[in-house]
DNA sequence: CCCGATTGTGAAAGGTTTGTGAACGCCAGT
DNA sequence: ACTGGCGTTCACAAACCTTTCACAATCGGG
């Protein structure tokens, strides 16, 4: 299934529901913009009484670094609010909408999403590695991660689910010629899941005689 | 007065031309897209009972290679003829329209011409370049930079958030084939923190063992 | 249940990378 | 030629990582 689209605000109007529905799209509401995490196809956020509720969130989503194209549903009392607020959208659709109206500009936000360059990311659950950006965040929390770390996450959950030994590990990640002990690798992981934090520390798991995983197994799932 | 907006086809239709006017638009009118020659805020470009017209013009300003942003004006009735098109406009509004919801979706269009199309200025935060005056301020005060942490700050700040390496600042800011060392990108660093001041010098952010990074590190925490 | 092998942990040494101040040479304008 | 601004380089200091080691804890097989 492809990616979903992202829905403010939780819960959304019932006649978005129903568009969103029937045109087969995969979405997820959501009440913050904290909370988001991943990759999306656009974001669809209506613009209720309150119009701060909305540009808040968009700009919250701004912020987040993930340049998510935003449809605005607004009413035409609200559409001077639009004004001085260009970075916050893609576009925008007047409520009440014709069904196919909101369609058809949901269709461009997904094709826009889809031709523009998104950044590149390595995720699995709640952990996003940015390549281009070397930020990493766990749940929406920033990482400080040092370098040899940043690279040996970005290695392992490259790979989710598989097993490296600590040879491999050294070869691939600190270099083919590298020179050293294989403990290294152990106060590397150490590192690594101090970091993640207590709660999610088990991403990268022992595996005992063999070496390390990030991610769950087959069978764990 | 700034550059002009196409419009199709020629003559336009009435309401188009009256909203336009009233906007206080600097437009053209023309009757194919081989005409338009130079600079354009965007194009609108009205589908009439044969949509072909407005799609062919379309295709043509596409071909022609000057990205313009178009902005559709479509009947309810014709709305179908746009999917599978999504690459022959940015934007659309349908007819008949509310005058308020045409200026607002012309504002945006030619908000968005000037942000891809047109980057005169850079902007992130409290930093302002002006690329084609050569000045920059920081929170309003103006920035006595020298060529080179221009140049450099102008780079950084193009692409907020992108680690580069100090070989690729130098060979993307000093050029292809400058012989130096590495060091030199540290020292143009410093000075522009320098001058950025302390509270603005973690805009450039270091990233060990990688480069340096404009923008969207710590700030939004 | 015991023992060896394996892995986690804390701390410290050692090395690498970056910040900093200053000096040098180049060039343009005086 | 002089001067001042600018870009570059260097040496040193400071900050930060990486690696290593010793020891504790844990696991698994016999």
């Amino acid at each position: 299934m492809s990616e979903p689209l992202l829905v403010y605000p939780d819960p959304p109007p019932p006649e978005l529901v129903r568009t969103l529905d029937l045109g087969g799209y995969n979405w997820k509401a959501v009440g913050n913009a904290q909370e988001p995490e991943g990759r999306w196809l656009g974001a669809v956020v209506a613009v209720n009484e309150n119009p701060e509720d909305a540009f808040g969130f968009c700009r919250a989503l701004n912020r987040r670094g993930l340049d998510i194209p935003v449809l605005l549903l607004v009413s035409g009392t609200h559409l001077d609010e639009l004004e001085m607020r260009d970075d916050l959208y893609a576009d925008f659709c007047l409520t009440p909408f014709h069904q196919r109206e909101l369609e058809a500009r949901l269709a461009h936000l997904v094709w826009r999403s889809g031709t523009t360059l998104r950044p590149e990311l390595i995720e699995y659950g709640p952990l996003v590695l940015n390549v281009e950006t070397y930020q990493a965040t766990i749940a929406g929390r920033p990482l400080d991660l040092t370098y040899m770390e940043y690279e040996l996450l970005k290695f392992l959950a490259g790979s989710p689910g598989k097993v490296f030994t600590r040879e491999t590990l050294l070869s691939r990640v600190w270099g083919y010629d590298y020179f050293g002990g294989a403990r290294t690798v152990d106060v590397h992981v150490r590192r690594l899941r101090a970091k993640l934090g207590e709660e999610h520390a088990g991403l990268i798991t022992t595996v005992r005689s063999v070496g390390y995983r990030f991610g769950l197994s087959r069978w764990e799932r």
